[in-house]
DNA sequence: TGGGCGATTCGCT
DNA sequence: GCGAATCGCCCAC
């Protein structure tokens, strides 16, 4: 089996709208735990849904600087969220991981999230974030260097798209994907 | 199986 | 002060 290959911050360097969806069966990992990305977001500068779209604040700072770069916010007062900064410098938009299937280092992420069911691991932005330790000491860092891994997906996914999940602006937009029939969705689709 | 709600921090109005 | 790119628990059906 040859190794497969690693992403680097170039591949980033696009539409946020050509970039979310191609992640989809690629496989994140944080000091080598994760697993397949099988959901994400896209937002936009233009996009009130986002928090890029009011301009830059010290939150969303890394929002417009380089694709690439890794920007981790606090939801809810409770969860952390992590995004992938796309486009050229300074268009502020990014990708939200919403859901990975877990196959790397599964014991650690049990531990971290306190349940034993492999499914519930990381089906949610927050839930991920808890199983592969991700918090806002992340913010800024780019994704090609360690802790992060991000290698290439092997094939071509079969690939849906829908509304994206508790927002509400913006609603219509079809900016979620994911990974037709997967187990590891935060929600279905439909 | 799905809807309602509380927890809890912080940016923005 | 308000409400959010969420989660998990509880309850009804």
């Amino acid at each position: 089996m040859p190794k497969p290959a690693r992403l680097t911050r170039r591949f980033f360097n696009r539409s946020v709208h050509q970039v979310a969806p191609e992640l989809i069966g690629a496989t994140l990992l944080v000091n080598g735990v994760g697993g397949v990305i099988v959901e994400v977001e896209a937002y936009h500068h233009t996009d009130p849904a986002s928090h890029s779209y009011r301009g830059p604040t010290e939150r969303n700072g890394v929002m417009f600087g380089p694709a690439g770069f890794v920007y981790v916010y606090r939801s809810y007062g409770i969860h952390w969220c992590v995004n992938v900064v796309c486009e050229p410098e300074g268009s502020a938009s990014a990708v939200l991981i919403r859901a990975i299937e877990p196959t790397e280092g599964l014991a650690a992420m049990r531990r971290r999230r306190g349940l034993p069911e492999v499914r519930d691991l990381c089906s949610g932005p927050g839930k991920l974030c808890q199983a592969m330790g991700i918090t806002d000491k992340h913010n800024g860092l780019p994704l090609d260097r360690p802790p992060f891994e991000l290698r290439a997906r092997v094939g071509e996914p079969d690939v849906v798209a829908g509304p994206r999940i508790g927002i509400t602006k913006a609603v219509d937009e079809p900016w979620r994907y994911g990974l037709r029939g997967s187990k590891f969705l935060s929600k279905p689709f439909r």
